[in-house]
DNA sequence: TTGTAGGCGTTATCAA
DNA sequence: TTGATAACGCCTACAA
């Protein structure tokens, strides 16, 4: 009995085992109503005795393709990729197919791996939320066979599937919410400018400002150089500095993360919220309704997000008529009490 | 020109097109040194006309093992494990191995065919944080040939590298703590109890507080019935509905998640953090450092017990004469505000 | 119902 | 330097 070079069994170890040929092995794995019964089960044992273990790489390389998925994810550190990555898993599952989770971590070249490797290894089709989503490595990715879907992201052309949310709309919730609660001197907190969601997240800000007839200088943006906690807080300690007749009575923060931050920093200055100080973030995680002054925040429907993102990618792959498309969904203010009226 | 069925150019295309045979594709593939460099660059034209990707399932069947290792996470919404999951990627990255994070979201039947599918991929080796420890079929997965390592539990008999960090001395350093802050009764926080986690924490706990000297009866316990927010609240409040007089001046939560939960219903409450509850969470997430009342927690080390893990996979996996070893970290105190002097 | 043969795409060996 | 060939493990016609 020959054991393969791996040191596993192979069908054919099974089959000299159970004394039958290596195609009623076969047909044990995958057609197993067309061998008798008694056969059936002495290659059973055989299996179970061998420790045998079908091999995916061959099986694919005979079958030409794969039953996974996988997703390529921005920020594993930030809780509203997991859960959208939890909504990819569960639209996944639904349809059998595996997702596997990869992180780039924000960076290109994490990226760039990932994305190569799962090219390599044929799977279905990919989910990505992209370092930059005009990158053309995603173009040369799908041109060479492997469908891509853009996830909370959108691309200026139209030429790709993707799901994202109304991020200027969002923008404008929150300032609408704010403008309503009697605010007329706001800060926003975000940053680099650079990034999408923090332009449009603004850009409907603004809009919503101007529309209410507000002063375009009472709208006072409070760049920071990325979106987390150190850079809420750091944000927290210049309001903190200005004078109290100068300084904004709310602050609209790029996400939840950030919000924290400056939830924490304010509190710690001895100044109030929402008394002193109201505060929205976005996202709407989980924990922003866990916090002390349980957060107000526009939230994203993450879960939904990676379901649709999943259906697009499942069209895209099995679908010969498939039709790119960009969903959008709609935020939603969710008012907590850091925004309660004083 | 035959294309490959799956539609994609394969090594005999880039060679028919090329003009040379396949065993030059490969060479300019895997020994590039080999080739002229008049036919490398033809070779290297016509791959980039077809669009040709190696297919990795056939390298590998031909290889016989591949360059990824797996990580089966328990709970991808827990930010405790994502950033376990970027410690073992850090220490993969500097070996050139991928990690593919799959996620069982504490549903067994979903770890199991996690674990059997990567089997059948011929992954390098798996990390897992399994549903139960004790589980047979952890057994199985290895004896059919895929090493595996536990991370962040441990299997009562030692067959398994595992790593984990001491539950035990982590409950006596917080009530340690909380002892020395001056208070006299004290309220644990956790469930369910069958969990290793819990029962080590609570065990550690205790035997700090009996050896301070102090009555059993005064260490509280407040089962919950799992580790979330959700749980964290109600049973602040129940400790709302208790007399101040009998109620607990400090609270120990099994986690971090926990703590936030309890803080929040605490204060909405009007009780005050931590003149009148002190709080001690655990895992030291970030999200702990920037609760409105910064929290005391006991510190895991998250990345590094990734990075061990990793470590004794490869070991595992590459080694011969490796033998199977249960690493423990040692947890740390980091005391805020929650627990101040007061 | 069971067995035989050929091929999936890649790599490595060996010969030219 | 380049080319032909066999092998990895599995699956599926097709033949017996």
């Amino acid at each position: 009995m020959t054991m393969a070079r791996s040191g596993r069994a192979s069908v054919k170890d099974v089959a000299a085992s159970a004394g039958v040929s290596l195609g009623t092995v076969s047909n044990v794995l995958n057609r197993p109503e067309r061998v008798s019964a008694a056969t059936r089960e002495r290659v059973e044992t055989a299996m179970r005795d061998l420790g045998f273990v079908r091999n995916e790489s061959a099986r694919q390389l005979r079958a030409g393709t794969s039953r996974t998925v996988a997703y390529v994810m921005l920020d594993a550190g930030n809780p509203f990729f997991t859960d959208v990555a939890q909504g990819i898993e569960h639209a996944a599952e639904q349809v059998d197919l595996t997702l596997m989770i990869c992180n780039s971590g924000q960076r290109p070249e994490r990226e760039r791996a990932h994305l190569e490797l799962l090219q390599e290894q044929r799977v279905q089709g990919v989910l990505v939320t992209p370092v930059d989503p005009e990158s053309p490595l995603l173009e040369v990715i799908r041109s060479r066979g492997t469908p891509v879907v853009i996830v909370d992201r959108t691309r200026r052309d139209e030429s790709f599937c993707s799901v994202a949310v109304d991020d200027v709309l969002g923008g404008r919730l929150a300032l609408e919410h704010l403008i309503d609660r009697g605010h007329r001197r706001v800060a926003f907190v975000g940053g680099p400018a650079g990034l999408g969601q923090v332009r449009d997240r603004l850009e409907g800000a603004r809009r919503a400002w101007t529309e209410a007839g507000l002063p375009a200088d009472d709208l006072v943006a409070l760049p920071t150089t990325s979106l987390d906690v150190a850079s809420g807080r750091e944000a927290g300690e210049r309001l903190a500095g200005m004078a109290s007749a100068r300084r904004p009575t709310a602050a609209f923060c790029a996400n939840d993360i950030t919000a924290l931050g400056l939830l924490q920093q304010a509190i710690s200055s001895g100044i109030r919220v929402p008394e002193d100080l109201a505060i929205v973030g976005y996202d709407d995680i989980e924990f922003a309704a866990a916090a002390a002054v349980p957060l107000t925040s526009v939230r994203q429907p993450r879960g939904e997000l990676g379901a649709a993102a999943a259906d697009l990618l499942l069209d895209e792959a099995t679908n010969p008529q498939h039709r790119h498309q960009q969903v959008v969904f709609v935020p939603e203010l969710v008012a907590r009490a850091s925004t309660r009226a004083v």
